[in-house]
DNA sequence: ATCAATTTCAAACAGGTGTTTGAGTATTGG
DNA sequence: CCAATACTCAAACACCTGTTTGAAATTGAT
């Protein structure tokens, strides 16, 4: 699969302090997890890859969901984080008047698009991992996953609905959902489009794509309400 | 625009006759792998839940990779058929001049939600599983997957080349993609919505949702194009 | 009713899974 | 320098996977 493992661990770097087993062993689960999934993917190839023993991932992170969950969250929580940064300056720059969309946009989608731009750091591979594991049904992943988020979301859907007065709560909210879906699709994108694809399309340049993923999304998130957007009588349901 | 759910469902009834083993092994399966995933899920599980023996997979499908594709290719070609009717019936109408947009979408992802609405008829638990499975890693899901799919899209393809002659074909396959992407995550919404939710959002009327999805693709692709859509030169890279 | 084909069934098969073990080897602090 | 801690390693563990087998039951046509 890979021609030369050295000089992939060598390339794939940061984060943490190389070379040392645990981060080894992080970087090629990303990488492995990343081309055969989560499920398929077993602890003796990602053991093999990382050029350690088998043992080495219990005995560093206690289970092989152990191993995945800490994956996740050394990416994840710098992305969240960028991402508040990204809004805190927006927002500070705004002087407490409402933000544009497009900057609450480019907060969110923009830095996660840059991210997984970055190819020699991984975060490629992560954001297609991420992108993918959003709606998989393993209850753990969900679990964590809806962890970390919860803060960042709630913030961006408080920063949409006061940008948004005219629009419903709910649609807003549907349409965040539909704007994430999207972004997932942009970003595994290149693997996954050979199927519409006819051989006319491989410009797989980032920013090129984030500027077409922008668009799409601004022209989304403030596309005319549809018509049924009125609620019928919102009475509980009879038990 | 949804006419009649109930005589939906009975078209999109039987497909093979009831209660025998083949199907009830189908549904089975269908449901078993929309709510734990296509590697989660065992044959036993399915076997068990299905009321017949664990042998009776291998018998009838030949193996479990078998049983997936039939599984899929039973929903799917009727998906696509109907699909294809749809478009023909507005291009028919349309008499040689191009389509509107809005119809080509409705042909394509309005067939689409229509038969994730569809919960008598189990369809809404077919279109989940697919919206997952557009993007998963695993080669022969994906290999049938385009097969299955390649008539269709290059259909639609053409229609909205023909639809839109002011936007470059590569922007126009990159936003039928991120529409793609968009409907699986509203098709499975329902479920992973609790990560954007914060209990006000419990709408999950089909009717609702199909509106609300149309609204956003139709905004996302008569957005206006991104301005760095002019190519750089397109020389091979050097090796 | 009979025979042959089709379908079911319990049991076993070979192989792969995550995890544990206990003896080894490095590394570190006093 | 030495003891104590941290880490590595090969082997084994118990369990679960998809598939196969050969006999039993069911079905359908003559």
């Amino acid at each position: 699969m890979f021609t030369d493992m050295a000089e992939f661990s060598q390339r794939n770097q940061p984060i943490e302090s190389r070379n040392d087993t645990r981060a080894r062993i992080l970087d090629a689960a990303e990488l492995l997890f990343t081309a055969h999934g989560l499920e398929t993917t077993t602890l003796r190839m990602i053991t093999g890859a990382a050029g350690v023993n088998l043992a080495a991932v219990n005995y560093h992170f206690g289970s092989r969901e152990a191993l995945i969950e800490e994956m996740f969250r050394r990416r994840l929580t710098w992305l969240n984080q960028e991402r508040l940064r990204a809004l805190d300056d927006f927002e500070a720059m705004a002087q407490g008047a409402p933000l544009k969309p497009r900057q609450i946009v480019e907060a969110f989608f923009g830095v996660a698009l840059r991210m997984a731009a970055d190819v020699n750091g991984g975060g490629r591979d992560f954001m297609r991992l991420l992108g993918r594991t959003y709606t998989e049904p393993s209850d753990f992943v969900r679990g964590f996953l809806a962890e970390e988020y919860a803060a960042v979301i709630a913030r961006f859907k408080a920063a949409l609905i006061k940008a948004l007065p005219d629009v419903p709560r709910a649609e807003i909210l549907w349409r965040f959902h539909f704007m994430l879906g999207a972004m997932s699709y942009a970003i595994s994108g290149a693997d996954a489009l050979h199927i519409v694809d006819d051989g006319t399309l491989h410009d797989t340049d980032a920013e090129a794509l984030y500027a077409r993923l922008m668009s799409f999304l601004i022209g989304g998130l403030r596309a005319p309400l549809p018509e049924i957007s009125v609620k019928k009588p919102r009475y509980k349901k009879a038990a």
